[in-house]
RNA sequence: GGGUGCUUAGCUCAGCUGGUAGAGCGUCGCCUUUACACGGCGAAUGUCGGGGGUUCGAGUCCCUCAGCACCCA
């Protein structure tokens, strides 16, 4: 790749002619084959990757599960990171956006037994080996489509370091993490309660529980006292347990049952004798005050059960149906049958006191949605604690940053509270825990069995096992910011990548993702992740409502950049529903909210948008109306370019008339050019600040106001002024076509971050005709605030004919004047500044303002009866003779006027109150009387224009 | 029970350290002006959730109430 400018950035040189005139330029932007073309030819020319120069900027991206799709969420997300990424290599830094793709343990698992099922295969029947088999082949097959995605996208992710979890490299880091972990004593493996999935038959962490409030029961039981005096009454929302009962608990405090602690009930249907015991947890308002204890099957009676020595009875088998420690009848049931068998034996017994209503806390399994069960497992844990304290330190001490900071709270909050990690998985998608058993139990952790066997000396003879367990899948995406850039090599990648510059990620897995790439990128890094965090909201509907496949309210990112017809659209969301019979309701609101289906807008109108829409809130409403918008500013974009290369012509635009070049021959630049230009400076200035807090509304913002409303609205029609003139010189016309081929040029740089894909189209034609040369926008320097400096003498100029032409079209707008008739204007009271601008902009004021004449009143003079405006001191006046209604007119000075008593009668009970004047800084108090000063001198003058109109009237 | 957000124009949302309420879409009016009708020009629209406080001055700071959403237990 040629180094096609220097860090300067100035455009100057030799313009070809002729090569680029495209006249024949389509009327309305056809972004479809555009994007693909330029797609590959960045990618094919290697632009993606770093280009090792300049300071190190880097993005990992959060690894999409390989198996899916992106959705709107990723495309948002993905639209910030290629906007960082291409804004920071513009701005000359060595970029790097990693990419890659998680494995996705459960979730991957899941869909493959689908598959095979629908095959009529049970993972069961399988050989571990050939299971692990069919997930890689179903990766093979669908890994493609979130690349394909990407790639539609315009994410400039360098393809070469593409990343999988479950890469050979990557593997090798979360072995040597383990193994580490296990020799500093931070992971362990123990036999404790987890959370077990009875329909997935695994463990799951906490984070994987989602605790909804669901509408039960509470069963009031008799337990009879062994002594025959009687009973007591326990409450539970689980009946079913009891068999696995061991104690029935009270609170010490509870005087009704002081006499009963040390007794022993007879507990029902298990034949059992249990005790009854006093603990402080038993809250004493909660049913009867007296509750049965199951440590087997209750995460708080577990610890009560170790504070009281009681036995742990485990009941269920892993598919939570009764086991063998049940009586015989009730062994094979399910947990929800065998609950009501047990519930009617009890009460036949007369044992069952009453029943309620009572809500409770259900937990269900975030993939499976099975009611999850506290069951008894060994399995493998990560000790945290001593992992959290340094990530905590290091938010606080300012070395990792969230932004909104608000975020860091939310982090703390968890971390603060945190509890050990079960990271085993009774999966076969993952990687394989490194420990190995004996034949006598004994565990051996090691990088490898080979390890394992050297270490402790274990003969070549003696049969070991590996765990059959693989980790869960954010065990390796702890490691990612590392693991991608080769660790544990010590690679050039991580001397120089490492800390990354920003994550970027949503607030819903600040737990599961980020908070552990912190904990594992301090312990084996030393050092954080990332630099900043920034933190996204979560893409809703147009309603607020969580997108989702069972909702039918799914945007496909790609269906608003291609567009879908109807009848596709529905097709999408009505099959492989897992309720097929809300396929007709979905159906119904698609056809409604759709009826056209969606059509197609282009990729950079997509990131356009949902860059326009990350601000910074919880939740981000897609509005595919603001699509259309952004679509429209594209289109817009595209027309300026076409007026711009129709303006140039086939004549180019000649050397030796560069208007910014300072250079023998430069022509002195239009008041005009160096307003648009000082204009752009500041809109670059704030892309700057905006830039450098995440406020890509805010980046979105200047550039769409800029290009639109300064850019097409305002200096294209300046231009046109001197261009299809016959007063303006050659020289000055060849000037204004090289300020706009300028400018032109410049803008599609800096808009390059947001829509790549446009701005690349129009800056290879437009960047030779402004003296640029090189291969492609996106590796052209990003434009700098002080290379277009502020002008405030000619945007105050600008902005005296801004004023008079609004003046001017108000009064035609507001009396209906038809925008095609040319109207003659007095001006009336020109001070010598007005006089002068009037006479370097007269020809710009009579096209803008569509004026047939522009006349400057004598001191003095009378003029003839016309609607008026003020522009400062300074009356516009459009004689009312053939054009305006009187009466109309008077109509709308009364608004005014009205108005602008309003605004006075405010302005004076300000300045009246002898507290404002002393207590305001001085400043503030003279603005206010400037402006006290204006509205009284607009009042006057509207009452006087009034009275004469008046006299008009008949 | 603990915590965090949110409530501003018909809709979707901006409003930084307190100093004359903004944008996009929609609405209304005029216009096929030779870059663009995916357009041009103009207009209308808000007791900034309620109440109280601090202040010369509050959408902005504090308290309180209400409603909505989410997270943790």
């Amino acid at each position: 790749m040629t180094a096609a400018r220097s860090a300067e950035g100035t455009c100057a040189g030799q313009v070809p002619a002729g090569r680029y005139n495209r006249a024949d330029m389509d009327k309305v932007y056809a972004p479809h084959d555009i994007e693909r073309r330029i797609y590959e030819r960045w990618e094919s020319h290697g632009w993606f990757a770093p280009s090792g120069r300049g300071a190190p900027y880097c993005i990992v991206i959060p690894p999409p599960n390989v198996t899916g799709t992106l959705h709107m969420g990723h495309a948002f997300q993905h639209t910030l990171m290629d906007a960082l990424t291409r804004y920071h290599r513009m701005r000359g830094d060595d970029t790097l956006w990693q990419p890659g793709t998680d494995h996705a343990g459960i979730a991957t698992q899941m869909v493959v037994e689908r598959q095979l099922g629908a095959r009529g295969i049970e993972r069961a029947d399988l050989p571990r080996e050939a299971f692990v088999e069919q997930v890689w082949q179903w990766k093979a097959q669908s890994g493609g489509t979130i690349a394909a995605q990407m790639r539609r996208l315009g994410d400039s992710v360098d393809w070469t370091r593409d990343r999988f979890t479950m890469d050979a490299g990557l593997s090798r880091a979360v072995v040597e993490v383990f193994v580490r972990l296990h020799e500093e004593g931070l992971i362990y493996r123990g036999k404790r309660l987890v959370n077990w999935d009875p329909v997935l038959l695994t463990a799951l962490s906490d984070l994987e529980v989602q605790s909804e409030e669901e509408e039960g029961q509470l069963w009031h039981l008799r337990y009879p006292l062994e002594d025959g005096s009687g009973h007591v009454v326990v409450a539970t929302t689980r009946p079913e347990t009891m068999l696995g009962d061991s104690a029935v608990a009270v609170n010490p405090q509870d005087e009704r049952y002081e006499r009963l602690v040390g007794q022993t009930v007879r507990l029902p249907l298990a034949d059992r004798s249990i005790p009854i015991i006093a603990d402080a947890y038993v809250d004493p308002a909660f049913g009867s005050g007296c509750v049965k204890i199951t440590p087997a099957h209750d995460f708080n009676d577990y610890e009560i059960g170790l504070r009281h020595g009681l036995p742990q009875i485990n009941i269920f088998t892993p598919r939570a149906a009764l086991n063998e420690q049940a009586p015989e009848r009730f062994r094979g049931l399910d947990r929800f049958e065998a609950r009501e068998r047990i519930v009617a034996e009890l009460a036949a017994a007369g044992l069952l006191e009453r029943t309620e209503k009572h809500k409770l806390v259900v937990p269900r399994g975030d993939r499976s949605d099975a009611v999850l069960e506290p069951y008894l497992t060994d399995q493998w844990y990560v000790r945290i604690a001593p992992l959290a304290a340094p990530a905590i330190a290091a938010v606080e001490q300012g070395r990792t940053r969230f932004v909104p900071e608000s975020w860091s709270r939310t982090y703390f909050e968890w971390m603060r509270n945190i509890r050990d990690w079960c990271v085993s998985r009774q999966l076969w998608w993952g990687h394989r825990i490194p420990a190995w058993y004996d034949s006598l139990g004994n565990v051996y952790v090691g990088r490898s069995e080979a390890e394992v066997r050297r270490k402790h000396d274990l003969p070549a003879g003696t049969p070991l096992h590996q765990d059959d367990d693989v980790l869960d899948t954010w065990f390796s995406s702890a490691l990612w910011p590392f693991s991608t850039l080769g660790w544990p090599e010590r690679t050039p990648e991580i001397a120089k990548f490492y800390p990354t510059s920003v994550l970027v990620t949503g607030f819903d897995i600040i737990f599961f993702w980020v908070a552990r790439m912190m904990m594992m990128g301090l312990k084996f890094m030393g050092e954080v992740p990332f630099r900043d965090v920034y933190i996204t909201g979560l893409i809703r509907d147009e309603h607020g409502e969580k997108m989702s496949k069972s909702k039918g309210n799914v945007i496909d990112p790609l269906d608003v950049v291609d567009g879908i017809d109807l009848g596709s659209l529905i097709a999408k969301r009505t099959t492989g529903l897992m309720q097929p019979q809300h396929a007709p309701q979905i159906e119904k609101a698609t056809r409604k909210q759709y009826p056209q289906g969606i059509p197609p807008h282009g990729t950079d109108a997509l990131r356009f948008t949902v860059a326009a829409l990350a601000s910074p809130t919880r939740e981000i409403r897609f509005d595919l109306e603001r699509v259309a918008s952004y679509r429209n500013f594209c289109n817009k974009l595209w027309n300026a370019a076409r007026f711009v290369a129709l303006a140039v012509g086939d004549a180019g635009v000649p050397a030796g008339a560069p208007a910014s070049t300072p250079a023998a021959g430069r022509h002195e630049l239009a008041t005009a050019d160096r307003w648009i230009r000082s204009r752009f400076g500041r809109a670059v200035e704030a892309v700057e600040a905006a830039f450098g807090e995440y406020r890509f509304d805010y980046v979105a913002a200047a550039l769409y106001d800029f290009a639109w409303h300064e850019f097409c609205d305002w200096y294209v029609e300046l231009a046109k002024t001197v261009l299809q003139s016959d007063g303006a010189s050659a020289a000055a016309k060849q000037s204004t076509r090289r300020n706009l081929v300028e400018v032109l040029e410049a803008l599609q740089r800096a808009l390059h971050p947001l829509a790549p894909f446009i701005t690349e189209e129009i800056w290879q034609w437009a960047a030779p005709l402004a003296g640029c040369t090189g291969p492609t926008v996106m590796l052209q320097p990003y434009p700098r605030a002080q290379d277009f400096p502020a002008d405030d003498a000619a945007e105050r100029e600008i902005g005296w004919v801004q004023a008079v032409v609004l003046a001017v079209r108000q009064i035609r707008g507001e009396m209906n004047v038809n925008p095609s008739r040319r109207i003659p204007v007095l001006l009336q009271a020109a001070s010598a500044t007005d006089r002068a601008f009037l006479e370097r902009n007269r020809a710009a004021l009579e096209r803008l303002a569509g004026l047939g004449s522009l006349t400057v009143l004598p001191a003095g003079a009378t003029p003839p009866p016309a609607a008026v405006q003020l522009v400062g001191e300074l009356r516009v006046l459009v004689p009312m003779e053939g054009l305006i209604d009187a009466s109309a007119e008077v109509e709308r000075l009364g608004k005014r006027l009205a108005r602008a008593r309003q605004d006075l009668e405010k302005a004076r009970g300000k300045l009246a109150s002898e507290s404002f004047v002393s207590n305001a800084p001085a400043a503030v108090v003279a603005t206010e009387r400037e402006r006290q000063a204006e509205l009284e001198r607009a009042v006057s003058e509207l009452q006087a224009q009034l009275a004469r109109l008046r006299g008009l009237l008949p």
